[in-house]
DNA sequence: AGCGAGCCCTGCGCGC
DNA sequence: TGCGCGCAGGGCTCGC
């Protein structure tokens, strides 16, 4: 998602805001009205992600000659290889956007929570459950709507202050910005991002008195990792989801890490895991990751290593999926 | 600290 | 055919 609103958003003005349900904007600190007074007329600089979270930077408007100075931000290579804008016959040669300096301090904030959508539309297209949609005019591409759909309303959209991010790295994937909206600052890095410090995690994950999967989904002690992918990961590295973290050896952990970076990578290589229209890019088109799948979603069907039967119990209010012969705690 | 329960929601598939 | 139930990719708060 991160990539394919990229090239859409960067550099471009919010037209016009709606609120179809203010249930959207549950972790936004006002009222609706104040998300579309502060968003409209606004310019996005960027989309950055850190895990599941998503943020596109505003671009200062109130500080005296923050636009238009510096930076001109190359779009060349539009659109992303993956992604199919609305209008493709829009082609300029490397075409240029002149972005104001990068000192946002404010960004509107994105999670899907579990059925959460960002389309990429036309001005003339509706999507079913469109709970907020921004129409957005991109110096580059022309008009086009942005409509975050959420058929569950656990996901959300809000304007959050950015704020510093703790170290000099950058705060996540996709600007070399410090700056981290303030909501997402306890969560941490996701073992993709550069600047994942592995020997940090491993000793904080070594500190935990609790059992694996669950550290795994912890967002304040590594990111990106749902349901799906820890599971995925442990069935690659043949670990229990069960396995207390204090009896886990470091060789395992390490090797637990590998499987999590490859089961991410795949994943995004893939365009995500869907089982059903509910899990789309920024065009609407499914991912294939759940035809990757070994243990997910796959109990009772044979395990693809050793034949025998995964199971699925019931854990944290979910479903845990493994293979208990090559599974066990140790 | 860690953990379980509960909550925020809608829609789908299944069994009866 | 129709209904009720369980289930679903997440994250946060609360009380123990």
């Amino acid at each position: 998602m991160r990539a394919g609103l990229e090239p859409a958003v960067t550099g471009a003005v919010v037209a016009s805001v709606t609120v179809f349900d203010e249930r959207s904007l549950r972790r936004h600190d006002g009222p609706s009205e104040d998300f579309i007074d502060r968003l409209t007329g606004a310019t996005l600089e960027g989309a950055v992600r850190r895990g599941k979270f998503l943020w596109l930077p505003l671009a200062d408007t109130d500080v005296v000659g923050s636009r238009g100075t510096g930076v001109t931000q190359s779009l060349a290579g539009l659109p992303h290889p993956s992604v199919r804008l609305p209008h493709p016959s829009v082609h300029l040669p490397h075409p240029s956007v002149h972005l104001p300096h990068p000192s946002a301090h404010e960004a509107v904030v994105l999670h899907l929570g579990m059925s959460g959508q960002v389309l990429l539309r036309d001005r003339r297209t509706d999507d079913a459950l469109t709970r907020i949609r921004l129409e957005l005019d991109h110096p580059v591409l022309g008009p086009l709507r942005l409509n975050f759909v959420d058929q569950r309303i656990f996901g959300s959209m809000s304007i959050d202050a950015l704020v510093p991010s703790g170290d000099d790295r950058a705060a996540g994937l996709g600007s070399d910005s410090r700056l981290i909206p303030a909501q997402v600052a306890h969560i941490a890095r996701d073992p993709l991002d550069p600047a994942f410090d592995d020997r940090h995690f491993l000793a904080r994950l070594a500190g935990k008195n609790t059992t694996i999967k669950r550290a795994m989904l912890d967002q304040t002690l590594v990111s990106g990792i749902g349901n799906i992918y820890a599971d995925e990961a442990l069935w690659a590295a043949r670990i229990h989801y069960d396995q207390p973290t204090t009896t886990l050896s470091r060789p395992r952990a390490k090797a637990l890490l590998v499987e999590v970076r490859a089961v991410l990578s795949r994943a995004l290589g893939e365009g995500g895991t869907s089982f059903d229209a509910q899990y789309v890019n920024v065009n609407g088109a499914s991912g294939y990751f759940s035809h990757s799948l070994n243990a997910y979603g796959r109990q009772g069907a044979a395990c693809p290593r050793c034949g025998r039967p995964i199971v699925r119990d019931q854990f944290m209010n979910r479903g845990a999926h493994y293979c208990p012969y090559c599974q066990r705690v140790r």
